[in-house]
DNA sequence: CTCAATGCAAATCTTTTGCATGCTA
DNA sequence: TAGCATGCAAAAGATTTGCATTGAG
């Protein structure tokens, strides 16, 4: 019996396949088994971290694979790689299963390394970054393709083991 | 002769050194040498790139020592150790001859690497980063202590040469 | 005189590359 | 069937660590 990843029939996430397929780039059970993962995963996961986690659905992957689809993903627009600043480089879904861009930002605790997403202030993001961005590439002459912005601090479980 | 760094005498960086100085921690002619290669420099430089330069003052110097005093200047809230995604950490100083904290975001090009510090946007930054950090500090119990807010993009060089 | 700081060599750890083989479209 | 994708082993890089020695205060 082919496994679920075993010849990469079902296609589950083939929505995000249209994210890459078109450029003769192809649907591979590595790469459905680890937008599976992801998919599943609410942590921000390195690329050993997975390997690991993917290898227990699809055993025979190499860890090679795994970083080159990680990155092969990222430049896609399915993936964005983060970093935390813990020295390895982590990876987010950013699509739905519809094949929908999502958008938010991150609390990074500097204590415990938890990081929690959040997208309240997007809106006004939006606009501040609206203002910034036509004033410093005017400023500059600098065309602002993409932005980070990243919160660190203290959550609420370090805080209250400090007390 | 000893030279300008040779036996630490001339202690030319000791406004920086009370950043650290009191916890029995020392001012020595390797930190000396680093911080004014920061100084002297522009750009944001790597720990190879300190190496080589504090190298050419102070030439007994190891690698080794140039790592332990960026990350102990960073510690002590002398340096900022930045990632601009190229694999290494980038670090650029955040006092001025005085001791007075500076504080800028910077815009990346993403095709050759430069880095612009700009800081002429922080009052409005400053008004977003307040709400934001007030609201998402109430939403999660989460104690803001610091932000990151990057720019990437093309910059002028890069976008006059692919016309 | 004490203990932080240093230098060197070796170790670690993450990520990348070469190459022969497998598999999608 | 063509050429993208994969796996393995080895390489490459950045950063860290152990340990004996040096030097700041």
């Amino acid at each position: 019996m082919p496994g679920r990843f075993g010849r990469c029939r079902q296609k589950k996430n083939d929505a995000l396949g249209c994210c890459f397929r078109g450029d003769g780039r192809r649907m591979t059970a590595a790469r459905e088994a680890i937008i599976a993962v992801l998919e599943k995963s609410s942590e921000h996961l390195s690329a050993e971290d997975v390997y690991v986690k993917v290898h227990r659905i699809y055993p025979r992957i190499g860890l090679t694979t795994v970083y080159r689809n990680l990155e092969f993903l990222t430049d896609s627009n399915v993936l964005a790689k983060c970093d935390f600043g813990d020295g390895r480089a982590r990876y987010e879904l950013i699509r739905t299963a519809n094949g929908e861009k999502e958008h938010h930002h991150h609390l990074v605790c500097t204590t415990c390394g938890r990081v929690i997403n959040y997208s309240e202030f997007i809106d006004e993001e939006l606009q501040f970054l609206k203002r910034a961005e036509k004033g410093l590439s005017k400023k500059y002459d600098f065309q602002i393709a993409d932005h980070l912005i990243q919160f660190y601090g203290t959550c609420q479980t370090c805080a209250g083991s400090k007390k």
